[in-house]
RNA sequence: GGGGAUAUGGCAGAGUGGACAAAUGCAUCAGACUGUAAAUCUGACGGCGCAAGCCUACGGUGGUUCGAAUCCAUCUAUCCCCA
């Protein structure tokens, strides 16, 4: 195992670190474990509540791939265990419980996203129900009796649902105290978070020494936005990018960001190679190199470059694309609204079928429909676009 | 255990007997424009009806009334205060 000196190290641990505490820790660590040759603890906790990882998630997992090429020991937490209480953090009201079996099966498809940039060899994926399920009342009552309550609603996010008497659970009360127990489990050396996790990191620390334990550094990375460019990127706010979804909709998410927005996502996920988008004016040619970047390290190369033409072809040209199933609909006597609700298997109401046609926005081979009365001709293939991004290929029969 | 408050459309949040399918904001969808599924502007936004209109809906049930989201009773849920 050949480190690089702590200096060097430390260096490229700082890139695009919103904080540590403190630094000076952190490089009395390195300096130790250069000097006998002996790894890092490196903790990262994720809470299992969304079968995805998405973009907000890639720049922890990228600052472990840091950690884990420096040659520490990376070790990857699910928190299945506390995943039954949901993190309060930042939250406004009490997450709704998760069962069991989502929590399993939502872990298992972290491990195969996490490799798309971990090196998997060498990655130690640990459940903290391993340790909690057998966790009794007395410890518990041990632990608890470290934290007091008064500190815990200074917090902002319980602060504001106390005073505006929101409830608070008891166990997410608990939640921090056992995120910070983990730490001493593991006897981690260094815990990677979100800035939102500051408290619950930082109490770790706290844990940590009335365990008797050496103490964890904190490294902050800062949060990312969703594609709404408001709250947080995150499952439950539906404004997430997803890595393993499909080229063609990561593209499409992409480009239907603010072109502000656009900026802060490639200063954050592309701080170190930014260059790539620095002698590129045309915003729009931006957005798309953005996109295409992003579908090259989570798919590869060849995708990107397909969603990319797909796109222009789709929604610059307007052209329809080529690789939508035909269906063949029974004319009969319907009408076109019973004719357009049989072909998109009634994903739309009648009601809202009538206002698409009435504001124009459905298009049969280039012929809008205008009225109620068209009816198709036999034997024709139709390409029907609703709106800009439904497209159906129907042959009437 | 005692007292009090609240419950409205995807969310937030008005409305306190008729003019309420329910203000407003956000989200969503569409149209125009464009450099984009950006921005901006416009419109739509419970269901059924080509329309008049009808049906369902303001936590559940029952009632008062010509008429209830609004009043009464009761149930349920949530929150607050006191113990």
């Amino acid at each position: 195992m050949s480190f690089l000196n702590p200096s060097e190290q430390l260096q490229i641990i700082k890139e695009n670190v919103e904080e540590i505490i403190p630094e000076e820790e952190l490089f009395g660590k390195l300096k130790n474990s250069f000097e006998e040759s002996k790894p890092l603890k490196i903790k990262a906790g994720f809470d299992p509540t969304s079968a995805d990882l998405h973009l907000g998630h890639t720049l922890l997992i990228k600052k472990l791939k840091i950690f884990q090429d420096l040659g520490h020991e990376i070790n990857f937490l699910i928190g299945d265990f506390t995943a039954r209480i949901g993190d309060p953090t930042g939250r406004d009201k009490t997450r709704p419980p998760l069962s069991e079996e989502k929590i399993i099966s939502n872990s298992k498809t972290y491990e195969n996203q996490l490799f798309k940039i971990l090196d998997k060899n060498n990655v130690n994926i640990l459940y903290n129900s391993k340790w909690f399920d057998k966790f009794d009342l007395k410890k518990l009552i041990e632990l608890s009796s470290m934290e007091n309550v008064a500190r815990i609603l200074e917090r902002d996010d319980f602060k504001n649902r106390y005073s505006s008497g929101e409830a608070i659970t008891l166990t997410e009360f608990l939640y921090p105290l056992l995120q910070a127990y983990d730490s001493v489990y593991l006897e981690s050396d260094v815990e990677l978070g979100g800035t939102d996790q500051r408290f619950n990191i930082l109490l770790a620390r706290q844990i940590q020494k009335a365990f008797g334990k050496d103490l964890q550094v904190a490294i902050f990375l800062p949060i990312l936005e969703g594609i709404d460019g408001n709250l947080k990127m995150s499952k439950s706010y539906k404004n997430y990018i997803g890595i393993n979804e499909e080229p063609n909709n990561i593209f499409g998410k992409i480009m239907s960001i603010s072109d502000e927005l656009m900026e802060r996502y490639i200063e954050i996920l592309f701080s170190n190679n930014k260059e790539l988008f620095a002698n590129i004016p045309s915003p729009l040619d931006k957005k798309k190199k953005l996109a295409m970047s992003l579908i090259t390290d989570y798919h590869d190369e060849q995708a990107a470059l397909k969603a990319k033409n797909d796109f222009e072809k789709t929604y610059s040209n307007k052209d329809f694309p080529d690789d939508i199933k035909k269906q063949v609909i029974n004319l009969d006597s319907k009408n076109i609204i019973e004719l357009i609700e049989e072909f998109t298997s009634k994903s739309l109401t009648r009601s809202e079928i009538k206002r698409l046609i009435k504001s124009n926005s459905i298009q049969m081979n280039d012929l809008k429909i205008a009225n109620f009365d068209f009816i198709p001709k036999k034997d024709l293939i139709y390409e029907i676009k609703i709106g800009k991004r439904k497209f159906y290929k129907v042959e009437f029969k």
